[in-house]
DNA sequence: GGTCGCCTGGTA
DNA sequence: TACCAGGCGACC
């Protein structure tokens, strides 16, 4: 559940479910969880109160009430499920935190890629740099244009570089340059403003359209909302001709050859 | 510019 | 059995 609309969704979930209750216990299920933290860590987050939930980009940050951070990101496939402590574990559960009220979070990762950190009090906690989200007012074309000014790399791999915007993943930079009529190959420095600002108003569209219904993508209903995502051969939407897969940076992107030229 | 590794699971 | 997968960092 990993583009910036689902990320939103889990933190308010983890939020409502997490803040103002003391926690009782914390497991690390997964080796690779195990050995990125200390037991110490862990051992040290009993007994303290969760005191805020934050989300930068798709990172998600619990400050407790000694202001320790618990840094997570869910990489492609986390996401927290919320139940009762005492039940059995959740499949694909790698971490669990367990409340003194007798509620739970989980975090549930198939893929066992999501990380998890701990910073003591004091310790900032290490987020790699992030640009401006999509949504917020300070994200212009020129702004863009800057951030974009000395970067060869096609426009698709660079929005997925989140110093550049935070919180586009592969499938909604697709939808995003479809949106906006512009190649994903093309040059990122080689944008004029007026495609950058139909790409702006893309991602806007994209991520609006998908908090609409921030259920998972990929099946069932929220499939039908994308444009060109996953649909290799199938007729665009816009001009009926077939829409192609390529592959940038060993990643697919998907797009209309037709709508999408340069 | 690109590739690989991290992990596991779903699907052709 | 092989290929694909929503992220990201390390590396060439």
């Amino acid at each position: 559940m990993p583009e910036l609309p689902e990320v939103e969704a889990a933190a308010r979930a983890l939020a409502r479910a997490a803040i103002g209750k003391r926690i009782a216990d914390v497991r690390l299920l997964h080796p690779a969880l195990r050995r990125r933290v200390e037991d110490a860590a862990v051992d040290a987050l009993r007994g303290r109160r969760v005191d805020r939930v934050e989300r930068r980009g798709k990172h998600q940050l619990l400050t407790l009430d000694d202001q320790s951070v618990v840094h997570v990101h869910f990489r492609m496939t986390g996401d927290w499920i919320v139940g009762p402590a005492g039940a059995r574990a959740p499949r694909h559960a790698r971490a669990i935190f367990d409340f003194t009220d007798g509620t739970r979070v989980t975090l549930a990762d198939p893929r066992a890629l999501a990380t998890l950190a701990v910073y003591p009090a004091g310790v900032r906690p290490a987020l790699p740099a992030l640009g401006p989200e999509a949504t917020e007012p300070e994200l212009t074309p020129e702004l863009l244009a800057h951030a974009l000014r000395t970067r060869r790399v096609a426009i698709k791999v660079a929005l997925l570089d989140q110093r550049v915007v935070a919180g586009l993943g592969n499938i909604y930079a697709a939808e995003a340059l479809w949106q906006a009529g512009i190649d994903p190959a093309a040059p990122a420095s080689d944008l004029t403003l007026a495609q950058l600002g139909r790409l702006i108003d893309g991602m806007r569209r994209t991520l609006r359209d998908a908090a609409d219904d921030p259920g998972r993508y990929g099946r069932g209903e929220a499939e039908q909302r994308l444009n060109v995502y996953g649909r290799a051969g199938e007729p665009c939407r816009r001009c009926d001709r077939p829409i192609v897969r390529i592959v940038q940076g060993g990643r697919s992107t998907y797009h209309c050859a037709y709508c999408q030229r340069r």
